[in-house]
DNA sequence: TTTTGATGCATCAATTATTGAGGCATATAT
DNA sequence: ATATATGCCTCAATAATTGATGCATCAAAA
């Protein structure tokens, strides 16, 4: 995703994310989407990706259907309504961690 | 640390930069420090902070030097330079974490 | 006085997400 | 013909963290 480790554990969200905003996405397109909407400065790993995609639907958080391209299969995913409570869950978790870093790094800031 | 994925990968930058505020710490003033300034919210957990303190040491980005207080003994840690300058690096990463993930979460916002 | 809670260090097996590599196939442009 | 883009996938290895456990000192309460 990125040589940083802040990456970690936020690619599920991410997608989830994507998928609340355009209702239905298959895999290449997220990855594309991703390095679109970042200015190319970050590419998710689909190594990364297609478990993550895996367990999401695993989770009951995505449905997944599959529809031919052409000749090629394209597997489209949308969020359950399972998948939209933890988006919202994740986003807050997201808001929680950017809080507790200010508050870790910004010590001046937390007193004024 | 916290049930949250998001905080993993942060543990190190956490202590990197109680150690750059305030010159000299041990591992048990770190986790108190950590709660306070979180309001304890944020509760860092001792078999997570022991490991990244000897793997930050074993990196050369602190020194550790034992002082006993009373019959106790304190293990102090300390930033190298070489421990400042990656303090820097990873503050850096966490902006363009922040940056990345606002673009992908608040498209609206990155189009205005 | 003994027991609880706080202080202070540490290790360890298990879990988990991710990396980086590789594999397979179709379509398009050179 | 060949490279590049599209599109899915798996897998071994790496790495950080969890949650439990262990040991010891010290102050305060019961």
């Amino acid at each position: 995703m990125n040589n940083s480790q802040f990456y970690k554990g936020s690619l599920s969200l991410i997608i989830l994310k994507l998928l609340e905003e355009n209702k239905r996405m298959y895999g290449y397109e997220i990855t594309q989407r991703v390095k679109d909407q970042t200015n190319g400065e970050l590419t998710i790993n689909e190594g990364a990706l297609y478990p993550a995609l895996h367990k999401l639907e695993a989770d009951g958080l995505l449905t997944a259907s599959i529809e031919q391209a052409g000749n090629r299969p394209r597997k489209y995913y949308a969020l359950t309504e399972k998948g939209q409570h933890e988006t919202a869950n994740k986003l807050a978790e997201l808001t929680d961690f950017v809080k507790h870093m200010q508050l870790l790094l910004n010590p001046k800031l937390s007193l004024g």
